[in-house]
DNA sequence: CCCTCAAATATTGTATACACTATAGCGTAC
DNA sequence: GTACGCTATAGTGTATACAATATTTGAGGG
């Protein structure tokens, strides 16, 4: 066997401790999104069902249930009679996702101007300062994760679960893919526009607060290295260290 | 054993010999959900594995995996210790769905407007007198299909394979909440609005085309029989025949 | 006659076993 | 020295076996 690149500690979990009395498929599948979102899984790294159920001290069985899910949410790819592995995003994916949650987020903002309460726009101003916070300390995992939550809460603030569900399977996939085509847009420029879009939330300013959205979700598509060689590097380089 | 209010008989689906030599369980569930679709299975049929393993002759292992899947696309829903069942979406997440729906679709003929070639009006056009001439013969699971077909063909136009996934996913759960919630909206109307829809394509005119759009799946969700009584029949009428 | 409790049955949840396919390592021929 | 093919090995795909849990059936008592 070929040592592998990444050695596989997905165990830990360390911030994840859920109740998972019941789903052990589950705890599974959050070990590995969360394994994948912090980057401790790079994108093409090979998925053993043997070895993650050992890890997991479960039987294949379930190890299976788990990355069909897992292939489900695209994030990774389960290859026939070759196994699974770390999803890898086309640039086209990549493209369309973003192009989804423009439409989806700004419709979403759209709406939600007529209905907000004054109570909610508090509440995100706490999820606001959260970020913030989890910024200056430079907390990678935390700020990605609230960042990214920002926009669940949104939806969750429609009260329309459908959207909230479809939104967190975007985030996923779009925190895979700004891991891998290394993004340069910085994480406090993100806050500063959730500010932004709060601000106009506040002001019922709907056309304002959906241009804001649109332009966010933009500005993060475009400090994407999605050039054509840079894209590439990722598979250049996969087969060799 | 209490005989089964559907007796089950997935297997033929007559029009659907789709290519399944790699796939065994990608059969099933397209055999199931055609099924749904159709309305060979109620909404609330328990689905044992056992039966439908039976039925493929396939072991119970490809019969879950199936059933898995189908679960994560909202068409059945799986109770721990009791099995699967043909889900019976409620009313909540019925308008949630059409809710969707509207945001993602009216931003997709937005958008689509200033990008639509006059070869794809023209396929449309096609696409549209398939429809009525389904409508006219009264072919229903035909007429179904392609009038779900249409929204997915607006969304493959866009060259969003996501979207288009998407919405995919959501017409199978529209399919299965207006079978649940016995729609009023009849074939034609809807295939009218269709075509008033593609005329504000063709004419370039993103607000109308938009707007059309919108109203055409509020039209649809607002002939859904989502008064409480009438919803809580199909609980009522549950347990016994 | 109905309600309650208990054994029997059926069904799901998990693990293991076996078959088949792809991969990698090695030896041989050119 | 390199390229080709063979064998060994690791890994996935499917089936089956076993354990745990829910449901049904029946008997007994109120």
């Amino acid at each position: 066997m070929s040592r592998p690149r990444t050695p596989l500690k997905i165990l830990p979990a360390p911030g994840a401790g859920k109740a998972a009395t019941a789903g052990a498929t589950e705890r599974i599948v959050d070990s590995i999104t969360t394994a994948i979102v912090e980057r401790r899984l790079m994108p093409g790294t090979r998925l053993s069902e043997q070895k993650i159920a050992d890890i997991f001290q479960v039987s294949r069985t379930l190890v299976r249930q788990a990355l069909n899910q897992l292939s489900r949410d695209r994030l990774v790819t389960l290859e026939p009679a070759r196994g699974a592995s770390v999803a890898m995003p086309s640039v086209d994916e990549a493209k369309q996702v973003f192009q989804v949650r423009a439409m989806l987020e700004g419709a979403l903002v759209r709406q939600l101007c007529a209905l907000i309460t004054d109570k909610q726009i508090a509440e995100l101003r706490t999820h606001l300062s959260d970020e913030a916070a989890a910024v200056i300390r430079t907390d990678v995992p935390g700020r990605t994760r609230l960042l990214a939550d920002f926009h669940v809460v949104l939806a969750r603030m429609l009260g329309n679960e459908v959207l909230a569900q479809l939104l967190s399977d975007l985030l996923s996939r779009s925190s895979l893919i700004a891991l891998m085509y290394q993004s340069s847009h910085s994480a406090a420029h993100s806050q500063e526009e959730h500010v932004l879009i709060v601000n106009a939330l506040e002001a019922r300013d709907a056309t304002a607060a959906a241009d804001l959205m649109e332009h966010h979700i933009s500005a993060v598509e475009k400090n994407l290295r999605l050039d054509p060689h840079t894209a590439d590097l990722f598979t250049a380089l996969r087969p060799r260290g």
